[in-house]
DNA sequence: CCACAATCATTTGAACTCAAATGATTGTGG
DNA sequence: CCACAATCATTTGAGTTCAAATGATTGTGG
């Protein structure tokens, strides 16, 4: 029997890219009266999740969205329009910009925290802590294996 | 101590949607020779996994895609240009047009599915067979949890 | 030291996507 | 039967995204 089994794993991709374009509308739907849309709001999660106190390079930030570098520059024009975030020269490398978060940033960041945790506390209901972290250990597994190939 | 502890739930959300960027870039990287972008591939093999026999209405295959309707309609142009499927009117409602592999779209998609199992083959290699279950099953759940609520 | 490659941010053009409006058709309550 | 709501596909406009080209700055081999 060397017959190729239908192993569970052919479906992994095609679902994982519906299940987070579905998650994004989900949330974007719910968190529209903040009159930021899921785009712009996603690299602020960011900026607070890789440490609020650093600042980091547009190139650091574009990496961890999962973003070209070129599409996170609109989206950092609007928030610094907003006065979320400021672009401030780096001391030593004249290149980079870093991200920095505003005090009014850290307000908007805090208060989109909150509403998010309790969507995805709605969504995540079925889901047990133990496969939580077997998903999140697997995200992690596939995404270095995206970044070691090409 | 009913400090918060950092569920690992609350970081599945922000992984999720950037593990689907960098899975689509991938994908989209290595078949681009193919001259199809994922976003035009993605119809095809939905199509196939509804069942390569059976015609589906438009708005069905954009419930499977994760898309909205509208979105698909310049999609399924691109398409049809390509003689890869055809727009066939409903026998009973004329509403409804069902979406129809040609011969040609039949053999893309043949070579379309080789390809993608041998990319996510190794993608998802440090993934076992039991972890994916827990995947296509937390994915499932979470479905189910955003069909339901609004 | 200095031509030249590499990096960072940005701009531009094309593709993709959603939300809202439109037209055609079907289903339904009165 | 018939006005009217619901559904399906489509068009349009705004927002999002990538890939490629550009300019400024830094790193490096000779």
């Amino acid at each position: 029997m060397k017959e190729a089994l239908p192993d569970p794993r052919h479906r992994i991709g095609i679902r994982l890219v519906g299940l987070a374009r579905r998650w994004r509308q989900a949330l974007d739907a719910r968190l529209s009266a903040s009159g930021l849309s899921d785009a712009t709001w996603a690299p602020l999660m960011h900026l607070h999740e890789l440490g609020s106190d650093n600042d980091v390079s547009q190139s650091a930030l574009a990496a961890a969205v999962g973003l070209d570098g070129s599409s996170l520059v609109r989206l950092l024009d609007i928030l610094v329009e907003r006065g979320l975030i400021e672009r401030r020269p780096h001391p030593e490398d004249r290149r980079v910009k870093l991200v920095h978060l505003t005090p009014a940033g850290r307000r908007t960041v805090a208060a989109l925290r909150k509403q998010l945790q309790a969507i995805e506390s709605e969504l995540l209901a079925d889901i047990g802590e133990h496969d939580a972290q077997t998903l999140l250990r697997a995200f992690e597994h596939i995404e270095a294996r995206i970044a070691s190939l090409p």
